[in-house]
DNA sequence: CATAAACAGCCTTTTTATAGGCTGTAACTC
DNA sequence: GAGTTACAGCCTATAAAAAGGCTGTTTATG
């Protein structure tokens, strides 16, 4: 089963249903994981039945199963080379590059 | 640099600057990503200075970065034994088990 | 410096998430 | 069947996210 070939609200249901499987492997109430996660009742249920939650609800939920490292895995740091990395932590930060060479739709105006 | 280390705000703002990092790669603008993944611009923005958003809005974003499968891994299935599928996929879930012996408050009652 | 793009920050309105409670039902134990 | 637990579904009020626009600053080019 590959995500990408799934809908934005299925992939919320399927993440939902793992994360309900994840705390049934662990033998935890909703009650129990929502306390834990120092969020409300409802913010598992919903989630866990496809309706979806915050990110920072995510978080604390993943952190309450210690599934927090996972997301590491979300978006793990590219291969940043060092110059780049100089100039992101230069005075600001890097701009996608193109500027007036890569214009998109007012290209002849 | 691990994110079990981290509060949680602070996963959310490393998580917002590795999508940016991602965007960055690909040489594409928050306009751009926004337009993308058919969310508003001001919900990049949030994002990548660490204010969050909906996971719904994360799944869209993740699939216009061509990341959704890293979606698969944040809770990848479990091992769970063809005995539990079973009883998951009968009349309804499996609950916690546990019932009666496994009551937290009052258990002297 | 002038121009243009990319972006942060702030604002208003609409939509959605959150907390908490309450009801009905399924599952388990006795 | 009675009692208990776990959960879905619905409800109200509050908080936060979303969309869209506007302003000022930074970055890059000329």
């Amino acid at each position: 089963m590959e995500f990408s070939s799934l809908s934005d609200s299925a992939v919320l249901a399927e993440l939902g249903e793992r994360i309900r499987r994840e705390r049934l492997n662990q033998n935890r109430t909703q009650a129990e994981l929502a306390a834990d996660a120092r969020v409300g009742l409802n913010v598992i249920k919903r989630l866990e039945t496809g309706d979806g939650c915050t990110v920072s609800s995510l978080i604390r939920i993943a952190r309450a199963l210690g599934k927090i490292d996972a997301l590491d895995t979300l978006f793990p740091e590219p291969g940043v080379s060092p110059l780049q990395l100089a100039r992101l932590a230069g005075r600001r930060r890097k701009q996608a590059s193109g500027g007036r060479g890569r214009r998109k739709g007012s290209g002849n105006g």
